[in-house]
DNA sequence: ACCCTTTCTCAGCTAATTCTCAGGTGCTTC
DNA sequence: GAAGCACCTGAGAATTAGCTGAGAAAGGGT
């Protein structure tokens, strides 16, 4: 059975937590604070860390860095607040595996840590592909094919909602919810900004479009465009 | 979509709730104390209830109370401590539907509230199917046969109330104000422009009509023409 | 302080969608 | 078989959703 560290200094938070993966079947253990943390990675070997950012003691960096110092290559996925944009690239830089904006689903944290354990098998790589299209999570590298380009953070997060949920269809709401924070008050109208930046990157080259819009209800990230009939218009044609 | 309402006064918690909620595919509505929690109810008409026991300005049991005095019959979900077996006892005495004992795993909390909706039937069903023709309310896609088309906003809700009654006779008012709203004003013909292009893309191949008119009353979605009232006898010829 | 990157807002534009209207078509009744 | 309904449908007007360029605001790096 996989073990799992987590490490947070919300008491209910990390309770639940702890529940929850004990529920999906792992071994849980907890920490609320960076030292103490460090002597249970030690003591418990854990396959998978979860690693909050704001901690007393020892903050998120300054575990990280002692585990990576000692070449202790535990894979860790940390949790980060919306805003510390910072915090998130640094992390990765200094060798985090994933991470998570809080407040995250904690369903989607099981994922995530189904994914890391999966990963570490083979090799560390940390990728999610749809089509011709790749992303390392890790690396932050992202390439259409063999052409390799960068992303902002935040051009990088939608994108990932959209990887890690392949052909199904993600309502607005849904989107901004995972990328802009759950209680995201504004324009919708970013979330169409951002979709525009992130197709000028894709389809730099012309290659197919890969996000698409359903008109109504949000967008897909889905190979075809949909055969998209407009309902008093001309007759469809052929076959595909 | 179902909605789902969750009364809880740990900030913290009730946002992970939330956000895990909204990530599996829900509609997710908050409340802190009873009050504001027994006007979310009015208000949003939730499908499922999830509620924290000890509450401010007034409790579970008095939010409960108040809703089946009412006949409000929503299903609720109680979230007690360990110890306070009694609560429990006096909940589901009192009607509801389910509990789960705080702390809790978010996974199992989800768990059971689709179980919830299975069981007191209120759920909406994500694949409907009739005759040949299917429609995925999560991918938003429609099939007859396998011939995939898509549908506006619009003709996918009005498509959605026939399959959720197949082979029952709806009536135009009854249609009329599921799809437009209950105190829709204006023109039926709206109505029947709708199924007008409904049936143009059902039958975009020549396939068999299956939303038939039953005349001075409104539709119904049926395989064979219904013969109505043959009372002078007159064969019905096949198609166009 | 200044520059550069990133995020976000705004307004105009285009096109899909919704809705209205004005004949049609065809059942029903007398 | 004519009149009266009920329903259908094509055309197009009105509305709305989504896209995009421009640029303001925010924030980090030098």
């Amino acid at each position: 059975m996989d073990k799992i560290l987590i490490v947070d200094d919300d008491q209910k938070l990390l309770k639940m937590l702890e529940r929850t993966l004990i529920y999906e079947g792992f071994d849980a253990v907890t920490s609320t604070d960076g030292e103490s943390a460090l002597e249970k990675v030690y003591s418990e070997r854990p396959d998978v860390i979860i690693l909050d950012w704001m901690l007393p003691k020892l903050d998120g960096i300054g575990v990280l860095e002692a585990l990576r110092q000692e070449q202790n290559e535990t894979p860790i996925l940390m949790l980060t607040a919306r805003d510390a944009v910072q915090n998130r690239v640094e992390g990765l830089e200094r060798g985090a595996d994933d991470y998570l904006i809080k407040p995250f689903a904690s369903t989607e944290l099981v994922a995530r840590v189904r994914a890391l354990l999966r990963r570490t098998g083979k090799g560390n790589q940390t990728l999610l592909a749809f089509a011709d299209l790749t992303m390392d999570t890790a690396t932050r590298e992202v390439r259409r094919g063999d052409r390799v380009f960068t992303l902002t953070p935040t051009e990088f997060d939608l994108l990932g909602v959209f990887m890690r949920h392949p052909q199904q269809v993600l309502e607005r709401r849904q989107i901004l919810s995972q990328v802009w924070g759950y209680n995201f008050v504004g324009d919708d109208n970013v979330l169409e900004v951002y979709i525009g930046y992130l197709r000028k990157k894709m389809e730099a080259e012309g290659e197919p479009r890969l996000i698409q819009t359903v008109r109504g209800v949000g967008y897909v990230l889905r190979e075809e465009d949909a055969p998209s009939i407009p309902h008093n218009g001309e007759e469809r044609k052929g076959e595909e």
